[in-house]
DNA sequence: AATTCGAGTGAACGTCTGTTCACTGAAACT
DNA sequence: AGTTTCAGTGAACAGACGTTCACTCGAATT
């Protein structure tokens, strides 16, 4: 328990950092943040509580870098969908809804317990994590309106509008992610689940066209 | 302390019960209950905390009571807003939109306590209050489902698809309300919601519409 | 080779937790 | 009038909690 293997002073102060955002995002698993103790944890990585200061102020802290740590795992989730297909030179409407649907299914799959995390603190973490969340989540729809700017082709959209519609978006996509959560492990709900977004999707995007074009 | 008022006893009973959900309602209100401790709740009645074993046999017992009792809330909401208008014969249903985000935001100001709770909960509280929760709003859906049947008039519906429809428009719905619990007290930014909610609701329904209608 | 640095230790503290038990005393029942 | 019922009491428990402090002992610096 004293010996955590080889390597420099640094590296084995980042190794257990490691381990303790690890134990963290498992016991968050069947729990939340406000509901954790630095003693479980501690205990979960093999420390004493007391190592535990050397990496976190205090549970709160640590939360503010899990927030950091599952953006990043969901920021990889957007450039993916943004890449897009480049095989055809302008794709579809739906296609690009089936792809978007697909890669968030798949990036819910990998990285469960930080799209887990993200869902159940955004609402009930402490205040300084949810407020990091929710300006998280807000850049996330900035980036998808310029995004939409740019395919829709119509610049008859106000900002504002597109601003509306993302908000929209992000939702729909966010309570899509908190089912295949819950229905983790069970292949037939979740392809339900798609199936469902992929539909609701695209009643949005048409919605929001058409409803433009005739105000 | 011992002192409770008039009345018989069963009376007295569903007093002391009534503060408890009172009380766990408002210690909610800045953390969650899985980080709600039964002698919190009993200091806050003004109880000794065994005595707290004679209305519930846990803290989680109370926080299925809490979800029966703001649903009560969300169910005289909805029912508030199926009532409608009844001066004009069959409604716009551009005025059925903003009938249903007005009631929306007025019974979120009253009963803040109740939605928090849900949207909170939902998310982070014990399995079987997340469970129940989860069916609650399941049935909403339901209930929207036939009323929109009965609204659009047209028949090409499936079941299914308006199935997803509703689970869009809830979604919708309850992430709106959140936005309006975050927004509390700030009147500026609750209209700006409730008018982003207005037209997040018309890109729904006529992108809806339209998108049976081709298919 | 001598010194500093710092991640991890382990004991100790006061406080809070859930749960037990035997009890009181007034309302309710017979 | 006598008895039962039961919401609320208060002491006691074993355990978990956050935080403090002085410490080790190997790597990093000088």
């Amino acid at each position: 328990m004293v010996d955590v293997g080889p390597g420099s002073r640094v590296e084995r102060k980042e190794r257990t950092r490691r381990a303790i955002l690890d134990a963290a995002l498992r016991l968050c698993e069947d729990s939340s943040l406000v509901a954790l103790s630095l003693r479980q944890v501690a205990k979960e990585v093999g420390i004493v509580p007391t190592a535990f200061y050397r990496h976190f102020d205090s549970i709160e802290a640590l939360g503010l870098a899990l927030v950091d740590e599952s953006f990043v795992s969901l920021r990889a989730m957007l450039r993916d969908i943004r890449r897009g297909d480049p095989s055809t030179g302008t794709p579809s409407l739906a296609s690009i809804v089936d792809r978007s649907v697909d890669t968030l299914q798949e990036h819910v799959g990998q990285h469960r317990a930080h799209f887990q995390f993200i869902a159940r603190e955004r609402a009930a973490g402490p205040p300084s994590v949810r407020e990091a969340i929710r300006h998280e989540i807000e850049l996330c729809e900035r980036e998808l309106s310029t995004d939409l700017a740019r395919l829709s082709g119509t610049d008859a959209w106000t900002t504002e509008d597109l601003r509306v519609l993302s908000n929209l978006v992000v939702t729909a996509m966010v309570a899509t992610a908190e089912q295949l959560i819950v229905a983790a492990g069970r292949p037939g709900a979740e392809k339900q689940i798609a199936e469902n977004a992929r539909t609701q999707l695209r009643m949005v995007l048409v919605g929001a066209l058409n409803w433009r074009s005739r105000s």
